[in-house]
DNA sequence: CTGAAAGCGCTAACAA
DNA sequence: TTGTTAGCGCTTTCAG
């Protein structure tokens, strides 16, 4: 909207080519120190910066990967987004890329903005964050030149890349913790319509029928991965089965929500009842009581998805399914079973 | 990174030229419109999109806006954003915009990036968010043929455009509402290092003042915007200012912090003390007792944001000082002063 | 109503 | 070591 300094003013200030120039701002050795001080000081001096537009035309890249929210309002007021966006921009900057943000909201998918942001070049990579099984329209991104990956979450049988944290492996330590404290009677608060979520729900009853535990006879509950969810879930579970010693919730806010419940209820945990959650979350650890969870590094599941988004870029062809592992961080919200 | 379909392939394919396609996809009605049929088929066939920074490069416009936030730790998680980007976001979608987002962190000010990515190109506005006294590097945008806009702030004695909350105005309201209830014994809970904030606390003694309180007898604490801050100066307040009977807090968070630190007391809201906070977010109307608020639209705050960084990208002569108006919204943690 | 040609700002062969 | 030239994909006069 108005005039920059371009290269050809530096070449004409300094009296040389424009491939000169282009060659001093990009480092390249094979230019004279004399020239390369002297094209650098008009740079200086007029504080000159090559236009990105131009340089992403030739390069065929706009260096820019796209993080896919889903509605903002549920984004901003979720702790959990915060360690995970800060990876993908931390590994997106220390490359050079840009972020941009995109909603998966209706006009979104009407516009398929999700193929045509990749197709104009605006952005190299997709980031889908926070998706779930409504959000089919993925799978048109499969088979595509274009660098699109699911993070946190997958596309059951479908060759799109992905990068979440191992929720069959966390629902086996939040298992095993909550057996290895002797308890039996155990009430699963989950969420559904996610592939991961429905993984650790499912993996969580195959630990628990390993160990004799009939499936059938563990009661579950949809939190809707909200603190309120969780909170209403505890209650219907306590009060259908009063003999229940062990919560586990598929995530810390549901687990967090249970906790609030429990101790409305004026019961003591751990000591009638232990609760675990999942992700550690930053408020997890200053919960009352401090909650025993699987700690997903989200931090890292960003940065490595960022990663794999460019190698996605520089090779579409390959499909990436990275699994990211996860720790059983003890605290005090788990305990042995009451006798 | 592969080969995408260009306009050249759909003018060889049509048997028109390059214009031609060009004319028709930018809906220019000098084409026939046969023709027009004819290349729209071929549009369609390929699902050719135009490459944007192709165009970028000619139109002088990059058609996106950078969002400024602080750490995204406290971004996410922080309810507040939510309807404030949510508004940047929608209004930038109505006019073809992208958004990028950018973090005010250490690299970011170093490198300049608020500078470099108006200058590259790369966009064609920034919007500052959660800006604080500190961030002094703004003040190097003034002058600049840039689109900067500072969002619900302002850099004090600089023409730099911003878009804010009338926090005079909020200050006025809060204030007036209190007295009317018969108040006299007011503790203010404010923040600090924020143009806006410290407008807020300023202006609320001036509206006390002019109800024959002596500003110097009413007590402040700095509630660091936080919940758990609000929740902390509630308690140094009351404990050495027993009498107080209400608390005026400069947000709905520290507002809330108060509210959890009185009901742990057991101090009963309103008919002990009184409370009301500021910006009216999602959680005040379901705090206990629900929060009397002085509401700021920042859907509404953001959207015009959005709007004003496009027309200074326009015209960045001018300097936008844009206030929106608030509103009191009364509910149940205010009342009369007790007798 | 349509096409040819110039140019947006930059990079990258290829010459010199 | 440096300059010339030809694009990258698109828009936009200006001719025809």
């Amino acid at each position: 909207m108005h005039k920059a300094v371009t290269i050809k003013d530096i070449a004409r200030e300094c009296g040389v080519s424009l491939s000169t120039v282009s060659l001093v701002i990009n480092g390249n050795p094979r230019i004279s120190e004399k020239t390369r001080q002297r094209v650098m000081e008009a740079v200086r001096k007029h504080d000159y910066k090559p236009n990105a537009q131009a340089r992403g035309l030739v390069s065929r890249a706009s260096y820019t990967l796209s993080v896919v929210v889903p509605e903002l309002g549920r984004a901003f007021g979720d702790i959990y987004y915060g360690p995970l966006i800060g990876g993908i921009y931390e590994c997106a900057t220390e490359r050079g890329y840009k972020l941009m943000l995109d909603m998966n909201n209706e006009t979104f998918r009407r516009r398929k903005e999700y193929i045509d942001m990749l197709k104009t070049g605006r952005v190299d990579g997709m980031l889908f964050i926070a998706t779930n099984n409504f959000d089919q329209f993925l799978a048109e991104l499969v088979g595509t030149p274009y660098a699109a990956l699911v993070v946190n979450n997958w596309l059951p049988g479908q060759p799109l890349s992905h990068v979440a944290a191992d929720y069959a492996q966390s629902a086996r330590v939040a298992g095993e913790h909550i057996l290895g404290l002797g308890h039996r009677q155990i009430g699963v608060i989950g969420g559904t319509n996610v592939t991961t979520a429905e993984l650790f729900n499912q993996t969580l009853l195959e630990v628990l029928e390993e160990a004799g535990i009939d499936p059938d006879s563990v009661p579950f509950r949809d939190g809707g991965f909200t603190e309120p969810g969780g909170f209403e879930a505890a209650r219907s579970l306590t009060e259908n089965r009063p003999d229940l010693t062990a919560l586990i919730a598929g995530n810390d806010r549901m687990a967090i929500g249970a906790l609030r419940y429990l101790e409305m209820k004026g019961r003591k945990v751990p000591k009638e009842i232990s609760v675990i959650g999942v992700d550690d979350i930053a408020t997890a650890a200053q919960a009352r009581p401090a909650l025993t969870t699987v700690r997903h590094d989200y931090y890292r599941i960003g940065y490595q998805a960022a990663e794999q988004a460019l190698a996605l870029f520089k090779d579409p062809s390959q499909t990436i399914r990275d699994l990211v592992p996860v720790e059983l961080v003890t605290r005090v919200s788990t305990g042995p079973a009451p006798a």
